[in-house]
DNA sequence: TTATATGTTCGATA
DNA sequence: TTATCGAACATATA
């Protein structure tokens, strides 16, 4: 996302914006704030935390963008709005970009700086910077589910809902494993994987139909058969309230 | 009709 | 006070 954003900005100036979401919570500021920060200007360095998105403007202040779990980012130049268009940016270029989200989950917002959203909403660090060792330490001695742990984005930053299944797969923890019955060793092993697990998605432009063949991803439905484990069905709990998918053989409690 | 889905927040409860 | 839990949000699809 960062990626598609920062090269479809490159270098536009913004003439005009358009806003599509007349109830949503998609947007944080008035149509008036948006209008002034960014018509005239144009944006320039991209920064991600996780999940979080910013962009920072020429006018100095930053555009953070969250998608939620529908929300997309696409280049367009016709008439037509691309399907669940919530904004739009129109650049003197006659390109346009649309943020997409079906569910409206996403948000749009105006901030003073990356670190001060960071302090502010108590976002921890990005997993990709975060070293194995903190990584562990944030965790022991926790009560919580391992993999209740893993979804908050307060410790660090970026695991999401699949990425958590594909993790305990790999390290063979049942997600409903207390974080204080893991082991600092294995909690830093949990870490490498994640790292890993990360650096492949991105690779794959995060999209799921070009995961790496062996990702747990491609298995992650109640009853599949994963190849390695073909007498251990996957099945389907809830933990931390999101759907979550293991092989019972190899993710024990 | 019911359950589920790439996520986060907020109020209630422990 | 702090940690944890669960509902809520909005919409489509199976």
């Amino acid at each position: 996302m960062r990626r598609y954003f920062t090269e479809a900005t490159k270098g536009q100036k913004i003439v005009d914006i358009e806003l599509h979401d007349h109830l949503g919570k998609v947007f944080k500021n008035s149509e008036q704030e948006y209008r002034e920060a960014m018509i005239g200007n144009s944006f320039g360095q991209t920064e991600r935390i996780g999940k979080y998105l910013f962009a920072e403007l020429t006018s100095g202040s930053y555009l953070h963008l969250h998608f939620g779990m529908t929300g997309n980012l696409v280049v367009f130049r016709g008439e037509e709005l691309p399907k669940y268009t919530r904004f739009v940016w129109r650049f003197e270029s006659g390109d346009k970009l649309a943020f997409t989200d079906l569910r409206k989950f996403g948000v749009i917002e105006l901030v003073e700086s990356p670190k001060a959203y960071q302090n502010a909403h108590n976002l921890g660090e990005d997993l990709l910077s975060i070293p194995p060792k903190s990584f562990a330490q944030a965790l022991a001695n926790k009560k919580v589910a391992i993999k209740t742990a893993l979804l908050e984005q307060k410790h660090f930053a970026g695991i999401g809902n699949w990425i958590a299944d594909e993790v305990l797969f790999n390290c063979g923890v049942h997600p409903k494993k207390p974080c204080q019955k893991i082991s600092l060793e294995k909690l830093e092993e949990i870490a490498q994987d994640a790292k890993s697990v990360v650096k492949a998605a991105i690779e794959a432009d995060t999209h799921y139909g070009d995961f790496p063949e062996h990702f747990f991803a491609n298995y992650r439905k109640e009853g599949i058969l994963h190849p390695a484990h073909p007498k251990s069905p996957v099945e389907r709990m809830v933990v931390g309230g999101r759907g979550t998918f293991i092989v019972p053989e190899k993710q024990r409690l």
